[in-house]
DNA sequence: ATGAAAGCGCTAACAG
DNA sequence: CTGTTAGCGCTTTCAT
């Protein structure tokens, strides 16, 4: 016995299939009593509707498709939740697709959820390849690119500048007295956003006439315990920074717990900066100096913007918003006092 | 302009849909020239099937749906991280659906994926709504059961024994001499295998004629700086625990976050034990003491199954797969030697 | 190796 | 308020 449809939900419940179609519906224009014989049909028979064919159907979905290049980055992870916070209500349904960082997984992750014909989709960054693009454009649904602004949007834009981020923090180091800076990085190659934050932070050294005086990257994917390996590395080597700027927060609590192994103090002799603005820095022994993404209100600006886009003139809506990190030195901010 | 059909394809190749059809899938019998033509008119035209007229006509999806309680918690991340990888190079697709810890959602969410006629669904525990349990069992596709093992699954289950693991946790501190314990946790009304733990850990400790001597459980979610402030509020009254149970890992490294910061001497003074063998753990100043939970791997192997409950015979499948999770006291392991 | 016909389960657009 | 007629874009099945 295959699952009902509706044609035999109609049929028990002795009307035919566009009156259970509207009953189910919640139509306005269908006596109590159909519905009412419908509704009784459809549950005893157990009876879900079949999406596909709705969509196949009325030529349209209710899926909004995410694409993001890792999930076991709770950045990510806290993304997606936004997202799919912002869509409650909405009737609209979440799907998430995995690049791994990877251009090519990117093209056909973004191809395949296309093939669903969603009625938006939201991907991760502005950096894809040509082809995928292209993909993106003749794809006639809203482009909700987030996380980063510095590039060229397709259509929508939500994020922030992670080149400006890290000029910022640089600026706010130096204003905190800083002069030796060490840099503590990974995944470079694949995090380009890591990679911008880097290159705005050294421009505005550059400016200060000064360099990182020590850098320690690996090819892997950041976390406390790379970033701590790291760091460890990097303080048994002359010569010692006074600052050191981490690829994000994950790798800098590392960095927080090698020198709390090595004795070295946080933030007197050593000043510690990641980059989000986890929940966990807001739990660790010493506050380290951080800039606070607001990762989950993007996802769910996002998810907002993709729903307004489906109603409302999709043309006048903003095309680009940008925010604004706010900087914090926590416990940092406290030795040598600033502004 | 609408987005291209197989129709349009097939006619600026100058074949028939059929043939269209058979070439972009890559079938046997076509010839080579034909082959050709398809694909670069596809090529061409932009074209990108619509897997809804395919799972229509077809009768069949690549779907595989997956239901979990919350995307901000990184041990759901990497479990969905395991299933997306698990999925890799079969040509199934992940959905996923979130209920926020609420059977309510649950049972909306569950019904929404299968409505999308997924091939195989995946949920978060064992318990589930009557309504929904009924939902799963009628839905016929196979149905896997991830996380906990203790109860009474539909069909595949794929976990391990929360209780079992307090137990042996509990075991494993009172042989490292710890007799005062002290028990931190939260939302345990939500989180139904945090509070399997508690009860696991509690049987032991009664079968030893002890019991937590303080409690301290808030109903807000786990989280790194909840875990500290509770262990702040424990440590502030009398009497002092010589080891406190959290209901997780992020609690626990608050609680160790705590105890530095008041300058109690861990594990010493206080041992601290948590679950799950986070990620962080690794890097903590001082080694927790913790059960690793082998979630990714649980979520590569929920997918294997639902892939293989479509091709090999679903029926000779093993149905449940028990996974012990191995306790480590990390650096607990040295002041009181055991065994 | 290719094509024509039928139909997947549903809704849009018209009738009544 | 209800029913009928056509598809949606693809694959299945059966011819050729």
């Amino acid at each position: 016995m295959r699952k009902p449809t509706l044609e035999e939900v109609a049929a028990a419940a002795g009307v035919s299939k566009m009156t259970a179609s509207r009953a189910l519906r919640g139509a306005a224009d269908v006596s109590r009593e159909s519905v009412l014989k419908v509704s009784r049909a459809a549950e005893q028979l157990g009876y879900v509707g079949n999406r596909l064919a709705l969509a196949l159907s009325s030529q349209r979905t209710n899926l909004v498709s995410v694409v993001v290049p890792s999930m076991s980055n709770i950045v990510f992870a806290e993304v997606l939740a936004g997202i799919s916070a912002g869509l409650e209500g909405s009737g609209m349904q979440a799907v998430f697709g995995i690049t791994d960082y990877d251009p090519l997984k990117e093209h056909v992750v973004i191809r395949d959820m296309l093939s669903w014909q969603p009625a938006a989709i939201i991907v991760t960054g502005l950096e894809h390849g040509e082809e995928t693009r292209r993909l993106l454009e003749q794809a006639k649904i809203p482009v909700i690119e987030i996380m980063d602004t510095d590039g060229y949007p397709i259509e929508f834009n939500i994020g922030l500048s992670h080149g400006v981020a890290g000029e910022e923090m640089a600026h706010a180091l130096l204003g905190a007295g800083r002069r030796k800076f060490g840099y503590v990085g990974s995944a470079l190659d694949k995090d380009l956003r890591a990679a911008k934050r880097k290159l705005g932070f050294e421009k505005v050294l550059k400016a200060a006439g000064l360099s990182f005086i020590a850098q320690s990257i690996a090819p892997e994917f950041s976390s406390a315990a790379l970033g701590k390996r790291l760091t460890l590395e990097m303080l048994a080597t002359a010569p010692e920074p006074d600052c050191i700027y981490y690829s994000n927060d994950d790798m800098a609590a590392g960095g927080l717990f090698a020198c709390m192994q090595k004795g070295v103090a946080v933030p007197d002799q050593v000043l510690i900066a990641g980059f989000n603005g986890l929940e966990l820095t807001a739990a660790l022994p010493v506050k380290i100096a951080t800039s606070c993404s607001p990762r989950r209100h993007m996802g769910e600006m996002a998810a907002r913007i993709a729903c307004r886009a489906l109603t409302d003139e999709r043309a006048t809506l903003t095309r680009r918003i940008v925010f604004t990190p706010e900087i914090t030195l926590g416990d940092h901010a406290m030795p040598d006092k600033q502004a």
